[in-house]
DNA sequence: AAAAACAACGCAAACGTTTGATTAATTTTG
DNA sequence: CAAAATTAATCAAACGTTTGCGTTGTTTTT
């Protein structure tokens, strides 16, 4: 049985008045009496009137849904991540929508341009690995789309943003490993490309000139991320002179990497590895990192979606203002297994 | 500078011709003559016209949409299945849109509403956890709102599903340890009002029985999946008369806290655990699993999505036949690290 | 040369809801 | 008691697109 989902004209129709007055009175709107009210709303709960959201949407050209564009929902941060900007949308009653640029640049400049399509009210982009135009961005400021980066943020702050400080938190690495005791660290870092390689970089000189030590440009290997990759750049440091007695991964993919390879070459107990969390369970490894950065996942999801409602809420002035939030990340350190 | 978006009115307007000859113009309908066509086309592409899909939808009654409810995205299950749904929907030009029900059966009750005002054109849906009545998804008929279930479905066959038999791949699993010449298996099962739960245990029992052995019922034991729970289950196979050798863990999360229960305990070596796979990394952990059961999250998340936009695409007739599709799972054996 | 077929386009309604302007009926005020 | 104010409801337009049907004017068929 095919039933047609009720509309307000029908009620209107049955109860011989005007679609305009249900309207209102299902609004609760002053202009419509109390005893009219109450047999709109009954007859509209007794017939199971649902709103017809697509009409209203296209009537008040708002949409109340927030979209999503990440590289890949599978890895656990954007997963996560994901998670809670759910979970704050639906608060304020707004949908999600999502789609994956699979790290392609030009798939999400398409993505994009399906979004603003769609009407989103609002975006929130974590962007692609080899993104570094950003006209595609741009453009949705005239259709008055904010926008509110997170985790992957274009290199410049005239952009709405929220994202870990990976500078201050690989200061926090080295320091503890410089505490440790170790004298010669080492770094994988990531492709040059990468901003984030940048600010690991930054931070590691950082927290080794602050130390007075002198800095080593061949113990920061750049490396592809990949295993063979991990294991080229774990070789430069077994060769490397003063060879490294820590390892600061880019992320626990490459620690994983790192580790097994240390393992294969039985000298695991001779590295400290510190790494930037990824991976959940990491830490339930025997030979896991010393510390891990952990960049809260949920929180910059939950603070990207709240900035973005605030936009979409706000009057669309000219926001001069930007939002640019540093989440705090912290070196959590792997307390000891009993 | 606010610029409003061009519309076909407004095309229209400028080539001093009728909305409706724009409107089939753009999609080449054959009443129109190639020049005005072409007029058409060159305009709205040099206007940078984009169909407002709000008004499409509200006229076709369509969104092109399809609705995702899962319990947890943050589960790496999930994250992988709906990472393919997304890619599957994409191709045929859909968009996904998607909630959480945090394993809460009133919040999953709210979201089939919520999306079937959305007017979604099909649901995907993996249960919650306490979801033991169905008249929610039953009212979706009525609005022709097709569902399919996938990996956490109802435990009767007239719906559309996609997932895995657990039963067979416990078979094989139970008959991994019985070939590697354990006599006592221990399994650690869901509460009973898992269908999944089930379907271990009537596994097991098939494996234990077709071996002409015995079964105990006092080694399979329920559990609330949480890490004290487990360790109770622990203990009661510890202190049983008939101590395990071997112990099938309901999913990965069990296993890791049995595992780390066993090395606090020093016993993890008097035991084969075998595990039904969540964690991405579990194989890296030293003293892993030696078998997992796959069940292929991607897969049958395609598999889920794909049956899905068939059913949005066939006429709307009685489809007596239901989509009981099974992902045949398998029993990964960990390669033995070097 | 009339009838039929066709090509190219316009007209207008429809989808369901909201909202500013308007009207009619009732009540309040000076 | 007439004028003003209030209340309760209606009217009609609008949002952008699609689509069945009707209307031209031109070409083809008999």
């Amino acid at each position: 049985m095919q039933s047609k989902p009720t509309t307000i004209k029908e009620i209107a129709r049955i109860l011989n008045i005007s679609p305009s007055s249900v309207s209102r009175g299902l609004h609760d709107h002053p202009s419509i009496g109390a005893v009219t009210r109450e047999k709109i709303k009954q007859l509209a709960k007794s017939l199971n009137y649902e709103p017809n959201n697509a009409a209203i949407l296209f009537q008040k050209g708002k949409t109340y849904t927030i979209g999503v564009i990440l590289p890949e929902l599978s890895e656990h941060f954007f997963s996560i991540a994901i998670s809670a900007i759910e979970d704050e949308a639906i608060k304020k009653n707004y949908t999600v929508i999502f789609a994956q640029s699979h790290d392609n640049y030009e798939q999400e400049v398409k993505l994009v341009e399906k979004m603003k399509n769609q009407r989103v009210d609002g975006l929130l982009v974590s962007i692609s690995k080899d993104t570094s135009k950003f006209d595609h961005f741009e453009k949705l400021n005239s259709f008055n789309i904010p926008v509110v980066f997170f985790d992957r943020i274009p290199p410049f702050k005239n952009v709405h943003y929220v994202a870990c400080s990976l500078e201050s938190a690989t200061i926090k690495a080295v320091n503890y490993l410089l505490k440790k005791g170790h004298r010669s660290i080492g770094m994988i870092n990531g492709p040059t490309t990468l901003y984030a390689s940048e600010e690991r970089k930054d931070g590691y000189m950082q927290a080794i000139t602050f130390n007075r030590l002198k800095f080593d440009p061949s113990l920061v290997v750049n490396c592809d991320l990949t295993e063979e990759g991990t294991i080229d750049a774990a070789n430069q440091f077994l060769n490397h002179k003063r060879k490294p007695t820590a390892i600061v991964a880019f992320n626990d993919y490459v620690a994983l990497f790192l580790i097994k390879y240390f393992k294969k070459l039985n000298v695991i107990n001779d590295f400290d590895v510190v790494s930037y969390a990824n991976l959940p369970i990491i830490s339930y490894l025997d030979n896991s990192p010393v510390a891990s950065v952990e960049q809260y996942p949920y929180l910059q999801g939950q603070k990207a979606a709240n900035i973005l409602l605030d936009l979409i809420h706000s009057p669309n002035s000219e926001n001069q203002a930007y939002y640019n939030t540093i989440v705090e990340s912290d070196l959590i350190v792997n307390e000891v297994k009993e």
